[in-house]
RNA sequence: GGUCCCGUGGUGAAGUCAGGAGUUCACGCCGGCCUGUCAAGCCGGAGGUCGCGGGUUCAAAUCCCGUCGGGACCGCCA
């Protein structure tokens, strides 16, 4: 039907008969016998003039043939790729006519409501917008692709139908049909299945896996995603991390014509220590600064005894915050679990804030050098164990310096070293699994398991961009000895491992070779790279955050017939 | 489960704090004029249950209560 693609016309095709084949992006009409079209397809726009009475309107769908000309002296649209010529000479075949749009079909839509975008989502995605994402993404995925395959990878497909595994995120139940009352889920990811082929000798495996979680949505959260899941056997956690930094290095490079530099590696407790948090933002510095030491022997009640006391600095921040604002982020901090926030403004003399008078004049000058501190800055200050102390801070210096996340440099870090147990359960005391309970411990923290288990490391390791997690993975462990240590620290006895994971770790009775893998988002890795805080607008057909699609109105009741053949009685809600 | 923000012709906004006739602006739509525009221009027109329900009031888009929908975040996401 068509020649060329609207926006591949260039002044060297002047003189061409050609075919373009779009929708009307606009018409500007100047009486019965010139008309200017933009026909638009997803390759962009071109102007045609046409010279007969044609009634074409918005988002018609037209098939125009004519001749390529240079565009008349004056009137070059420097806007345009396709600004220094037209076609002209039209022949105009209608084939389809169309209703008005609810919102244009431009720039201007990025102000219209989401819901009313997700519910006409098929004319939103004729945007230009859309449009790059939708081909970032499928750029990124075949980067990808190539990259796993150059790197000996086998792609192999695991089944949407699994088992209900014990732990973890909440699942998408499925109901059988042939067995009422019994239930498939849907995979939160291929974890059981990736170790299984490892045990099956597939040596290196990935895929492009669709996950599922029936948890609460989130700007960078739905309930299907896509990973890039991979496991490798016969390594260690340099080979993991060499193999995903470059598949994920190539996807950039796809997406930005621009190959990062190698990746960055932070311990956990380096990146807590400085930054408060296991996915940094590096983008800006604002770092935790160490202040347990000037406050040793305070008289100062909130700071004496803390086990870390510490600060971030906000570069002439006391004018910017006044007593309102600094009550918020007291209240933030309250509510993140700090005992309380102290906030001090720097001035020539020393500090302006309500607990200065409390503080010794040689702790206000250690203060100051301490934290570098110029008249003008503010100093905001925690006190608590360390842990807290740490989260406290780091989610204050997010919410006061984090650009949005699209902004500026991307800064990817490899996180090592996380905490092989985090946190305890709240009903048995016994410490949780940080990663999962099939994590490899750091060799030389084995003996620290019942003397201190709550330091011992793992080898897992988390990638980050820009603050965004993108992904985690770890080296698993596959023998029997260590797996029932790490049961015991998590205070599962023998028999409920046997229970619970029996039907993953006997097979590896059966000769399970070391191995570790990983698996990181691809929907966050392409909306950060295509410059966008959300990723909605990098899924072209995602659900809002009550979990609902506006376009086909699901979820929906089920049909009374089908529920009975599935042996199921819906109950009336309660609340 | 929780905190905060939002809901006004097809779209985006102003009006809401401080109640007084569905008022206003831009885009879009329909009709007319127009031979070089490009977010074309000019003239005219249509289009609204101010998310929904209740309450207060002589009077509610505006105040109060409830509810629905959307968004950001916390919890949650081994």
């Amino acid at each position: 039907m068509r020649t060329h693609l609207c926006g591949d016309l260039r002044p060297e095709h002047i003189g061409e008969t050609v075919s373009v084949c779009g929708w009307v992006g606009r018409r500007r009409e100047h009486g019965e016998h010139l008309a200017f079209v933009d026909l638009r397809d997803h390759s962009g726009i071109v102007q045609c003039v046409i010279n007969d009475d044609v009634d074409v309107r918005s988002e018609y769908v037209l098939r125009i043939t004519g001749t390529v000309r240079v565009r008349p002296d004056g009137t070059v649209n420097d806007k345009l790729p396709t600004g220094g010529v037209e076609i002209g000479d039209c022949e105009v075949e209608i084939l389809r006519v169309a209703t008005p749009p609810p919102f244009p079909i431009d720039e201007r839509a990025d102000d219209v409501d989401e819901n009313i975008r997700l519910q006409y989502r098929y004319l939103d995605l004729r945007r230009e917008r859309m449009q790059k994402n939708l081909r970032i993404r499928s750029a990124i995925n075949a980067a990808v692709r190539n990259s796993m395959d150059d790197q000996g990878f086998v792609e192999v497909e695991t089944p949407m139908l699994v088992p209900s595994t014990p732990e973890g995120a909440r699942e998408f139940l499925v109901p059988s049909r042939k067995e009422p009352g019994s239930f498939y889920a849907l995979p939160q990811s291929p974890q059981l299945f990736k170790q299984l082929l490892m045990v099956g000798g597939v040596d290196r495996y990935y895929q492009i896996a669709r996950c599922l979680r029936d948890e609460d949505l989130r700007a960078d959260r739905q309930y299907e995603f896509m990973q890039l899941d991979m496991e490798m056997s016969f390594v260690d956690q340099d080979d993991v991390l060499d193999a995903v930094s470059e598949a994920v290095l190539a996807a950039a490079e796809a997406a930005t014509g621009e190959r990062p530099a190698p990746i960055e590696r932070m311990t956990w407790h380096e990146a807590m220590n400085r930054f408060g948090i296991d996915k940094p933002d590096l983008r800006f510095d604002m770092e935790l600064q160490e202040l347990t030491a000037v406050f040793a022997s305070t008289e100062f009640k909130a700071f004496a005894g803390a086990e870390a006391i510490k600060g971030i600095k906000v570069d002439g921040g006391a004018a910017d915050y006044g007593r309102n604002a600094l009550d918020k982020l007291t209240d933030k901090a309250k509510s993140a679990g700090a005992k309380g926030l102290v906030w001090m403004k720097a001035t020539d003399e020393g500090f302006d804030s309500p607990v200065a008078k409390f503080l010794s004049d040689d702790e206000i000058v250690a203060l100051k050098a301490a934290m570098e501190a110029q008249t003008g800055d503010l100093v905001l200050i925690v006190a608590d164990d360390w842990e807290p102390t740490c989260e406290v801070l780091g989610m204050l210096r997010n919410e006061i310096g984090r650009p949005p996340v699209h902004q500026g440099p991307y800064r990817y870090v490899w996180i090592v070293e996380f905490p092989l147990f985090v946190g305890r359960d709240k009903e048995t005391g016994n410490p949780k699994s940080g990663h999962h309970p099939f994590t490899m411990p750091h060799p030389e923290d084995i003996d620290k398991f019942e003397s201190d288990p709550m330091s011992v490391r793992s080898i897992a390791y988390d990638l980050v961009l820009n603050g965004w997690e993108l992904g985690s993975g770890s080296i698993r462990i596959h023998e029997p000895e260590l797996q029932r240590k790490v049961f015991a620290g998590l205070g599962i006895s023998d028999e409920e491992a046997e229970r619970k994971f029996g039907f993953f770790l006997n097979p590896f009775e059966y000769g399970a070779p070391p191995h570790g893998g990983f698996a990181f988002g691809l929907d966050r890795l392409v909306a950060i790279l295509a410059g966008e805080d959300n990723i909605r607008e990098v899924i072209a057909y995602p659900k809002t955050q009550s979990g609902q699609d506006p376009m086909t109105n699901s979820p929906i009741p089920g049909d009374p017939k089908a529920v009975e053949e599935l042996g199921l009685k819906i109950l009336p809600k309660v609340d």
